[in-house]
DNA sequence: CGATTTTTGTTTTTT
DNA sequence: ACAAAAATCG
């Protein structure tokens, strides 16, 4: 999103020539890291401090003082939607040929290079990109066929392993299994290896590992990389992994060698991947092995006010590893941040409506209201209470356009055209429609081919009988949508495919079809758009090696794009655009956000919520092990992933910024209680504003939320286990539209799960006896905050017994959760 | 083989 | 709670 250089969201400057107005409107830490000599440089860029600008002034000004030439450039993002802003902001700063250089993501940038050097690569120069789900089902595929217990070898932790390896630059001939799993798993990762040689398809890590070792073994490639990128720049650096940066040496050479420039912006205490293997440590190794002269930190913030910047250097100073930095705005102190305090997750959703509500009624656009949760779960609940109030909303995340099944199975249809061995897609569609083809025939069919060592395609006539007959009928029908297709237009392709494979009949007959359909057509219109907008096959276009500064690229476009054909640099063989669009489809899997412009708030979790910002934002969900996740919070490196996580997301806030709460939080079908998140405890009291009062116990606050969810007639499933009275009401009001009270009404697992057998439907009966036991057990229940001089704060889970005996489980948070005897324990009710 | 029922597994995610 | 995958039945 864009970066403003003011919390009132002023524009950038209008871009003219001349390098002076290039340069205009600069601060003086963007100024030296736009300007910054040739070499080696590492800008710290923290939130807010205009990034993005940086990084598209310095390519601005290098083509402008004529130290490059858009040739010599290549620019490295995570994410196509930050290639194409670059691209985008670029284009309107300087009349530029964006197409000369090299913009685009990791694996774009790949894509390119392996069809330009499919030869080189071992490729076939049609190769397919596998995503996560077809690699998943490939892995799976190989481990029944190894005949490996898959409780021993986990399918999911066998594709991770492969993953891991490659983003370690390690083949299989380069790992000594250390035990039974390693062996299984390295056994695995050979046959994966070879069937992907054999289908001619490769996975996204495989894209950068290949790239990288044709770099790495083959010097005159080598050379004429080095000799053509003279300035590399790579934005979010420190979300590369190992192997990106490996990569990022290869294409930079020795500097004193080639004289290139790597230029590499990033933020360490915005690192919030280590999960899928990013490395902050390379800024630190970045540092150290190309003796950077001056890491440039930009550390004026243009987004938020003071009291949100407080709070986020507060916060992220009690990180150990640092490289060190520190936001400042001008833009004063603006309104403290305030926190809120829920009964249960029902009530805090309930708020933060209410809240929207009232920011839209003072003129606040609801696509400036953002909530943001640390796990999609949360979002449930949170969008009931936004649909019952009639507030629209979004949410991002979640499946994609190029994930949906209908569309898999219509590109698994169009991947066969364009290559009949790929095993992957075979199996996705032999069966679907259902052809009478069932696992038996699948299996007889993977025995013939497995044993032959060839495709399942080139293995049906292996199959006796029907079964076989069936097969072959489902070859013929592929090759048949082969030959009809040939000399079409894309679009024609798409639309025949999906009748003639059957699928739109299914469709139609479908009750839930409706919807599948419409997006299938919409694969067409996507297929068009492609065609024509996107100037067809950018990612699949092959440039020659030798090509020279920018003139390849002039005339080439429109003529070629036109004849929908484009020479192979090497082989001199045709692309066609079906394999375009399907490359486009692996490495863009498509905005999933519906109805773009439409005024609506904005739910997403805070990974989501990277390189965004909002004027308002409401942050969910503060409680010990929802954020920071159960998961990350016993080590070290886990909880500073999440302080980061906490850090990114204070800093999404413009102007106002709410944290709010739960006590009780409904998670896999169970009440869970909660403490606070101790990251509330570690921001600034005096830019904190609590709305509720501190340490308030559970009963006052369940008070306010019922009337709330009661006046409004809605269900009360989530607060079950509060006082007597309401519970029976509660029930009846469970019968409405929502709260899941039309399935039954609440069951036992109100009780923190302890008690199985505790489901009631009838609503009259007396209160279980578990609740009355409670109530009267030294003054607690289930629920009630209590206070231990050791451990601190916490909330009761379980009683158990009665007087001396008398038991109670605690959930301390962070010191877990403990069983307590009542005699003994010396626990102080909070209220 | 194909539909129905049971079991399972649920942090974060781009390419 | 709830969806997806696996197991079981006609």
């Amino acid at each position: 999103m864009t970066e403003h250089n003011a919390p009132s969201g002023l524009a950038a400057p209008h871009a003219t020539t001349g390098s002076s107005s290039l340069l205009a409107g600069l601060n003086p830490e963007q100024l030296a890291a736009v300007t910054a000599p040739p070499g080696p440089a590492l800008i710290l860029a923290g939130a807010g401090s205009g990034k993005t600008r940086v990084l598209t002034t310095r390519i601005a000004w290098l083509l402008q003082t004529g130290q490059a030439t858009p040739a010599s450039i290549m620019a490295v993002t995570f994410t196509n939607k930050a290639a194409k802003e670059m691209q985008a902001r670029l284009s309107a700063m300087l009349p530029v040929n964006t197409r000369a250089m090299w913009i685009g993501t990791f694996h774009g940038l790949c894509n390119r290079f392996l069809r330009a050097h499919a030869r080189i690569a071992g490729l076939p120069s049609a190769f397919q990109i596998l995503d996560t789900q077809d690699q998943l089902s490939a892995v799976k595929r190989i481990i029944k066929a190894l005949k490996y217990d898959e409780e021993k070898c986990v399918p999911k932790q066998t594709t991770w392993f492969i993953a891991n390896c490659k983003e370690e630059g390690r083949r299989p001939k380069d790992i000594q299994p250390r035990d039974e799993l390693g062996r299984m798993q390295l056994t695995v990762y050979q046959a994966y290896e070879d069937q992907c040689t054999r289908e001619g398809v490769v996975d996204f890590a495989e894209l950068m590992l290949r790239t990288y070792e044709i770099m790495r073994d083959h010097p005159e490639v080598r050379a004429h990389y080095q000799r053509r990128f003279k300035h590399i720049l790579v934005d979010e650096f420190q979300d590369t992994n190992r192997l990106q940066y490996l990569w990022l040496k290869m294409f930079a050479g020795r500097p004193e060698e080639t004289g290139n420039s790597l230029f590499a912006v990033g933020d360490d205490d915005q690192s919030i991947y280590a999960f899928r293997g990013a490395q902050v440590g390379n800024m630190a190794d970045f540092e150290r092995e190309f003796r950077v002269p001056k890491v440039v930190k930009l550390e004026q913030n243009y987004r938020s006010f003071g009291h949100i910047l407080d709070a986020a250097n507060t916060l992220i100073a009690q990180n150990s590893k640092r490289l060190g930095k520190n936001l400042r705005t001008d833009a004063g102190q603006g309104e403290p941040i305030r926190v809120y305090e829920a009964s249960s997750d029902y009530a805090e959703a309930q708020w933060i409506v209410e809240e929207a509500r009232l920011l839209h009624r003072e003129g606040h656009p609801l696509h400036e209201v953002a909530v943001l949760y640390r796990s999609n779960a949360q979002s449930r609940v949170i969008e009931s209470a936004l649909f019952n109030a009639g507030v629209a909303y979004k949410v991002y995340g979640g499946l994609r356009f190029f994930e949906r099944a209908e569309i898999k199975h219509a590109l698994a249809y169009l991947r066969l055209i364009e290559n009949p061995n790929d095993d992957t897609s075979f199996l996705r569609v032999v069966n679907f429609p259902a052809r009478g083809i069932g696992a038996r025939s699948v299996e007889l069919l993977q025995d013939a081919a497995r044993s032959t060592g060839r495709s399942l395609a080139q293995s049906v006539t292996a199959v006796p009988g029907k079964t076989g007959a069936n097969l072959q009928g489902f070859v013929a029908l592929v090759d048949a949508m082969r030959e009809c297709t040939r000399g079409l237009t894309l679009r024609q392709i798409i639309e025949h495919v999906v009748e003639a494979s059957g699928l739109a009949d299914f469709y139609r007959a479908e009750k839930e079809g409706q919807e599948r359909l419409e997006n299938l057509a919409e694969l067409v219109n996507a297929a068009e758009a492609f065609v024509t907008q996107e100037g067809f096959g950018k990612d699949a276009v092959a440039l020659p090696v030798d090509e020279s500064a920018g003139a390849i690229s002039e005339g080439l476009p429109a003529a070629v794009a036109l004849a929908n054909t484009l020479p192979d640099a090497e082989t001199g063989e045709i692309i066609s655009p079906l394999l375009a669009f399907l490359t486009h489809a692996s490495l863009e899997a498509g905005d999933n956000q519906a109805q773009a412009g439409q005024d609506a708030v904005q739910l997403m979790t805070i990974h989501a919520a990277k390189g965004l910002e909002f004027n308002n934002v409401f942050l969910t969900g503060l409680e010990e092990g929802l954020f920071p996740h159960e998961n990350s919070m016993n080590t070290t490196e886990g909880l500073e992933e999440e302080r980061r996580l906490m850090y990114v997301a204070i800093t999404r806030a413009r102007q106002r910024l709410n944290i709010c709460f739960s006590q009780t939080r409904m998670l896999h079908g169970q009440t869970r209680y909660n403490i606070k998140s101790r990251f509330l405890d570690e921001l600034p009291e005096a830019s904190l504003k609590w709305l509720t009062p501190r340490n308030q116990g559970f009963g006052s606050g369940f008070a306010k939320s019922y009337q709330d969810a009661w006046s409004s007639g809605r269900g009360m499933g989530s607060m079950v286990g509060a006082g007597a009275q309401p519970y029976r009401q509660g029930g009846q009001g469970g019968q409405g539209a929502y709260g899941g009270g039309s399935r039954g009404g609440y069951g036992g697992q109100a009780w923190g799960g302890a008690r199985k057998e505790d489901t009631f439907k009838d609503l009259t009966a007396p209160l279980p006896k578990a609740m009355a036991e409670a109530k009267n057990e030294g003054g607690l229940r289930v629920g009630q905050g209590v206070f231990h001089t050791k451990f601190g704060e916490g909330v009761v889970l379980t009683l158990e017994g009665t007087g001396a005996d008398a038991r109670v489980q605690v959930n301390f948070g962070r010191h877990g959760t403990k069983w307590l005897m009542l005699s003994v324990a010396k626990l102080t009710p909070i209220e």
